[in-house]
DNA sequence: TATAGTACTATGCAACACAAAGTACTAATC
DNA sequence: GATTAGTACTTTGTGTTGCATAGTACTATA
């Protein structure tokens, strides 16, 4: 029981709805998400990256393309799907409704 | 891959903040968690809260103490220790930066 | 050709919320 | 007194995901 254990278990569930956050408002791929996180102070690793894209995506959530790089590998683009979109409302509702629960919770 | 689950893990971690928020204010036994915590909009479960106050108690977070019931069976009553004490600290701050980020990037 | 940088894949583990089943104590009812 | 109901606590097993690690693949550079 400490506090880094505690810290990752605390961000379980809450970085797909980052991930699909940053997807939501363009196109990105793995890198551009793991900036975009980084930016607001979200680190997340590719070993749970990519596994989450994927899970995402075979859960119809995401689709993605290839794209040629002018300066290395191609790279996955990955989109929202319909089902995505309708998805993340339900996730930006829950969250929403936690943090709120423990903002009520904590600081009376 | 559902809203349900992610609300579950979603909670990982969390409810361990909570928790030792309300006993951080008064003595409490597991129903007046339960209670306050469900006047948060946080409702906790038997077979989460117990192994979690046991947790807690193994880890020098909490002590507790057998009190009486004039209307049934015995309570344990938590309060925090010193050390607990000092790890609420930790957790308050590790939740207001994760709320802050999830914040920052999900609502710009 | 070998190396470095970039991009992606796969696997195993630890931890916890949930679900369910069970034990124990006390008061009320028969 | 025996049984039932309500309250309180304990135990166990499962599924899921972040973390850690190892690996493969593509392109550019030396």
């Amino acid at each position: 029981m400490n506090i880094e254990n505690t810290q990752s278990q605390m961000r379980k569930g809450i970085l797909e709805f980052c991930i699909l956050s940053v997807i939501r408002r363009g196109e990105a791929y793995p890198s551009d998400i793991v900036e975009e996180m980084k930016a607001a102070n979200l680190n997340i690793l590719e070993g749970t990256l990519y596994p989450l894209l994927t899970r995402l995506k075979n859960a119809e959530m995401l689709t993605y393309r290839w794209v040629e790089s002018n300066s290395g590998p191609p790279r996955k683009y990955f989109s929202l799907t319909p089902k995505g979109e309708a998805f993340y409302g339900e996730l930006e509702a829950t969250w929403n409704e936690l943090a709120n629960a423990v903002h009520a919770l904590t600081k009376k």
